[in-house]
Parts: C-alpha cells; sequence; structure tokens
DNA sequence: GCCAACGTTGGC
DNA sequence: GCCAACGTTGGC
C-alpha cells in the first residue's frame, strides 16, 4: 500500500467530474512523462491512495482522495490522432503510454498549495520543491495523513 | 503573460 | 554520448 499526489487540470478533469462519473471511476489518461508513468506501471496497485490534485488554475490545490483501481492498460489517447495526447510514435503493438483507473473516495476541504507550503510535515513533499514539475509523485504516510488532517478528514 | 526549471530532440 | 536549442509545466 503506497501514496500518491496525482495532478489533473480541473478544467480537464477536475475532482468533481470524478465523483459524477459512474462507478465514481476515470482512467487517468495523458501522463507523457517517463519518470511519472513508470510510477504508474513499476509501483502502483490497486487500492493506493491518492491526493487528487488541481493544477495550473486559480486555486491549485489537493481537492480530493482518490484511490488506485486498476493496474496499468496501455492509454487510448496514445492512439487516437485527434486527440491532444496523440503520440505518433506509439503502436498497438508497443505502447508507450499508460493509464491506470482512478475512483473518488472524499472530498474534504479544499486544500490550497499555499496553505502546504510552511506546513512542517509537509515541507519534504516533492511537490513543494523547487522547480518539480512531476505529475505523479509519491507520498509519504506522514505526508498522507497531514494532508488528510488539514482537510478536515 | 512571465519565466524558472526541467525534459526532449537531434546534429555532430 | 554531448549539449544547445527548443518545448512544456505550472506557479505567480
Amino acid at each position: 500500500m503506497r501514496y500518491w499526489l496525482m495532478k489533473s487540470e480541473p478544467d480537464e478533469v477536475s475532482f468533481a467530474d470524478v465523483l459524477k462519473a459512474p462507478g465514481k471511476t476515470v482512467a487517468w489518461f495523458g501522463v507523457r512523462n517517463y519518470q511519472a508513468r513508470n510510477f504508474m506501471r513499476d509501483q502502483m496497485q490497486v487500492g493506493d491512495g491518492v491526493l487528487f490534485y488541481h493544477s495550473s488554475c486559480a486555486v491549485p490545490g489537493v481537492a480530493g482522495i482518490a484511490r488506485v483501481a486498476s493496474g496499468p492498460y496501455p492509454d487510448a489517447s496514445q492512439f487516437d490522432p485527434a486527440s491532444h495526447y496523440f503520440d505518433p510514435k506509439a503502436t498497438r503493438e508497443q505502447p508507450r503510454w499508460i493509464s491506470v483507473d482512478v475512483t473518488a473516495v472524499e472530498e474534504g476541504r479544499y486544500l490550497p498549495l499555499s496553505d502546504m507550503r510552511g506546513v512542517p510535515e509537509l515541507e519534504d513533499m516533492v511537490l513543494l520543491q523547487k522547480g518539480s514539475r512531476l505529475s505523479i509523485s509519491p507520498v509519504t504516510p506522514g505526508q498522507w495523513n497531514k494532508v488528510r488532517e488539514l482537510m478536515g478528514l
């Protein structure tokens, strides 16, 4: 059992969108970074905890708690020429990019990034490191518990 | 819109 | 395999 932070642009897929989805579950697609992909492929397990983070928006922050709901499988968007995420180098035989399914679990209070800065228990979070842009990053149990507490959960 | 930081590409 | 140029991320 591990914990992760996963970034989504709410204009594309927000936590509220996941809550409204059938089974509160969506495919996590569009990861186009090898380090993030490798976390999904090699380390994620069904049931792992996910901090669902909203990025590139007015108030970036953790919007809810989710859980990994599937193993890795090929990300369909890499094969779709009409998709923003199309990858001409990917083939059905040799996919480059993968998805996992993610299920929304509980919403809690929105935790802005600005509130996370300066919290001693969170200062080592990958998210808060200077220059860090990883869209999927590991979270320690201590960080997980602190974020939940700050969200009133 | 700015720009720092980082990742990727491609010529050599 | 180096590394300059370019593209992207994402907070502000």
